[in-house]
DNA sequence: ACCCATGTTCTTTG
DNA sequence: TCAAAGAACATGGG
């Protein structure tokens, strides 16, 4: 679940439901989530006020009275919930903080154990800490393609690659490069100033079509490749309808994997590279 | 029972 | 130094 939109979408919901509110409580389930000391943690958080919060790729950044900032990233399968009283936590919920004037409980979910929590000085120390990029939905065509050019490597790792921007994971790069129609296995340097425009327009569409849908898959648009994954076969079970191209209906998406990672493609709208073309233009 | 998985990070190998 | 491939992590779900 949690790439960009996911995040954003979780963000706003810390947003509405715990700013202006101190934390009282705090309830580790599971250290393994942690990546500081549980006593840090606590002594970090407790009797601290919730100012604001913001968020950097598929990271979320939650703003604290005394400026410090608590780190929210929830790996494969996180999620964050609310809850009132104990009993009714949602399953697999590794920690929780408790909210002094409604009473709730924050929740952060996380089945698989992936997530991590942990407190930084600031947002801007935490990303230099961990090399992160610009923002996806705030990194500029020019930055972007400047970045690329750099790279004699596949556009798809690098796409991911939260050094080079942040925010993008698997199912939305395949998006974003059927949107621009350019193939993942085409190498950096060798995209052209407009086809790198393209992707940078596919960026801004895909993040703020999901972030609109509040990263619902299924209500995204009909020509989105989403679809066509594997995951939602359980919509239209017994149907192979969906496995068809959403420009070309009689074409059939192909599943390979690049960079080691489950990858989909329109074999007519995103040609592969030719090798002695992607060479002569990298020379 | 087996295989796959939305992410990150480290190790190995070239 | 860079890049590619693989593994590891932890666990649920199809």
């Amino acid at each position: 679940m949690p790439e960009l939109p996911e995040v954003e979408t979780y963000r706003r919901f810390i947003d509405e439901v715990a700013v202006g509110q101190t934390i009282t409580g705090l309830d580790v389930n599971d250290a393994h989530v942690l990546a500081v000391p549980e006593a840090e943690l606590r002594a970090g958080l407790l009797g601290r006020t919730i100012t604001g919060t913001s968020r950097l790729g598929k990271n979320c950044f939650v703003e604290l009275d005394n400026g410090r900032v608590l780190v929210l990233h929830f790996g494969m399968t996180g999620d964050i919930g609310a809850y009132r009283d104990a009993p009714d936590a949602p399953r697999f919920t590794r920690v929780a903080w408790h909210l002094s004037d409604s009473g709730l409980n924050l929740a952060f979910i996380d089945p698989r154990k992936f997530g991590r929590i942990r407190l930084t000085d600031s947002a801007e120390a935490y990303q230099k800490a961990k090399k992160l990029g610009p923002d996806a939905l705030q990194i500029t065509a020019a930055e972007l393609h400047q970045k690329l050019s750099r790279r004699r490597v596949f556009v798809k790792p690098l796409l991911l690659d939260q050094g080079l921007t942040a925010g993008l994971g698997n199912w939305i790069v395949d998006e974003v490069l059927f949107q621009a129609k350019i193939h993942p296995e085409r190498i950096g340097n060798s995209l052209s100033e407009k086809e790198v425009g393209a992707l940078h327009a596919a960026i801004q569409l895909v993040l703020t079509t999901a972030i609109q849908h509040e990263a619902n898959y299924r209500n995204f648009p009909k020509s989105f490749l989403i679809h066509a994954r594997e995951w939602d076969e359980s919509a239209t079970p017994g149907s192979d309808a969906h496995t068809f191209c959403p420009r070309h209906p009689k074409v059939k998406i192909e599943k390979t994997y690049v960079g080691g990672r489950a990858t989909y493609t329109c074999p007519k709208c995103q040609p592969a590279p030719v090798a002695a073309v992607e060479e002569s233009k990298a020379s």
